[in-house]
DNA sequence: CCAATGACCGTAA
DNA sequence: GTTACGGCCATTG
């Protein structure tokens, strides 16, 4: 399949997600330029290829809780995370989104790059 | 082309 | 604290 450069831009914004933080979809879509496309950030993610050096796992939906289908995929992320030092409860697999939101990090980071 | 789908979001109750 | 609902729009069938 071949890669979508609106694709491009998402993967772009979630590399810059710092290590020990976390992001929601929304908060990338924001920061992509695009307000409101959050269902296709998921998307975007979900057709990540293994590999792809991309911190899909720092992304979490806005009320701080992991999204990703499936008990598997979930508990992989939720390791990720906790590996990184980020808090998730075990039962609700929520974030403390106050504590962890990298969302202005990034837009600091994106706001030096293209002033 | 039209209809359904989805790793979502904000508001309302 | 929770669930419900409408809106969102790229991607897929």
């Amino acid at each position: 399949m071949a890669v979508h450069n609106f694709y491009q831009q998402i993967y772009e914004v979630v590399k810059l997600i710092p290590r020990g933080m976390v992001m929601s979809y929304g908060g990338v879509a924001r920061q992509c330029g695009h307000p409101g496309l959050a269902r296709s950030v998921g998307y975007a993610l979900h057709a990540l290829q293994p590999g792809a050096r991309v911190p899909w796992w720092r992304v979490i939906n806005s009320a701080g809780r992991i999204s990703i289908p499936g008990a598997e995929a979930s508990d992989t992320q939720r390791s990720k995370l906790q590996a990184e030092g980020v808090v998730v409860d075990a039962e609700t697999l929520r974030v403390d989104m106050r504590a962890y939101d990298a969302e202005m990090i990034v837009y600091e980071k994106l706001r030096r790059r293209r002033p």
